[in-house]
DNA sequence: GCATAAAGTTAGACAGTGCTAACAATCTGC
DNA sequence: GCAGATTGTTAGCACTGTCTAACTTTATGC
């Protein structure tokens, strides 16, 4: 009985506690799937309006080099988002569709909320393409809400 | 005057003209100083709180390895964001200042925003950490102005 | 003031994202 | 069906951001 616990103030038993650590964490973890969200929510923009997804559409509407794409397919087949085969255009995976139907629901979400802000479509959209990454869920319902009444 | 202009439809002259393409040039640009500017709005708060900014505190805050800060101190002092010498704390220089104050104006924003929308302090924290980052000016001003008259 | 603990640096690995240059495959228009 | 244009791949470079391991320096407590 006469022990005493001699500095739980920081508490750094069992990972941060601190909630800002914890803030921190998750962006460096929402920061690592960004691009592959991006990939495929075009993706699969590009299949609903060309018919396909070529590598060098992908390059022109993101703005890279043909290359820089072709090694992060590499990487998104490799992760099990997409298809491809040597010389052809890609293809999703059921799990890369439903992630990219997710991240289409979120761009739209927060595009719409930013609209009904106030906010011109195109400051919309270039805000939109980055903030829809870093919404979470709960974040997600507010912004559909406000949206839907105003 | 028999001449006439072929294509002009997609306008690749002078640049992207695609506002989504251009978009995503926004996005690239800011991810590229997104850490850059929670190191010095971090280092400015320690600075505020503790007296000094150390390495291992900012280690601690960000939850990574106190190498990984060290590196990246490295980086933002070749930028001319902080001053360094061995072994010894950090220093902000005025550029430093300047950006670390600008983002904490951004990241009190987009927090009080969302907590003025009725996201719980922590989520709002956690969301505020990633959005702040790819907020537009215009978009900061309806922020504020929504959080002032709710 | 000295031994030990804490903090900081350096080196090296590894993955990601961008680029250019060079080459290969595919597509297109005659 | 072939030549030339377009598209795609590969290799190689640069930089960032993360880690661990090994070492050095600084701070702390007796
Ligand atoms: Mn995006
Ligand atoms: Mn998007
Ligand atoms: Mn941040
Ligand atoms: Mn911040």
């Amino acid at each position: 009985m006469t022990e005493f616990h001699p500095d739980t103030r920081t508490a750094p038993l069992d990972g941060p506690a601190d909630p800002r650590t914890e803030a921190f964490q998750g962006v460096r973890e929402a920061r690592r799937n960004e691009l592959a969200e991006d990939y495929v929510e075009l993706i699969a923009e590009l299949i609903h309006e060309q018919g396909e997804a070529r590598p060098v559409d992908i390059a022109t509407r993101l703005g890279v080099k043909v290359p820089t794409v072709s090694k992060t397919l590499d990487r998104l087949a490799r992760e099990g988002l997409i298809t491809r085969a040597k010389y052809r255009s890609v293809f999703l995976t059921d799990t890369g569709r439903a992630l990219a139907k997710e991240c289409r629901r979120r761009h739209e979400i927060v595009l719409r909320f930013l609209i009904s802000l106030g906010l011109d479509p195109e400051t919309a959209e270039r805000d939109a393409e980055g903030i829809e990454h870093h919404v979470s869920e709960r974040t997600l319902a507010l912004f559909a809400a406000f949206a839907n009444r105003s």
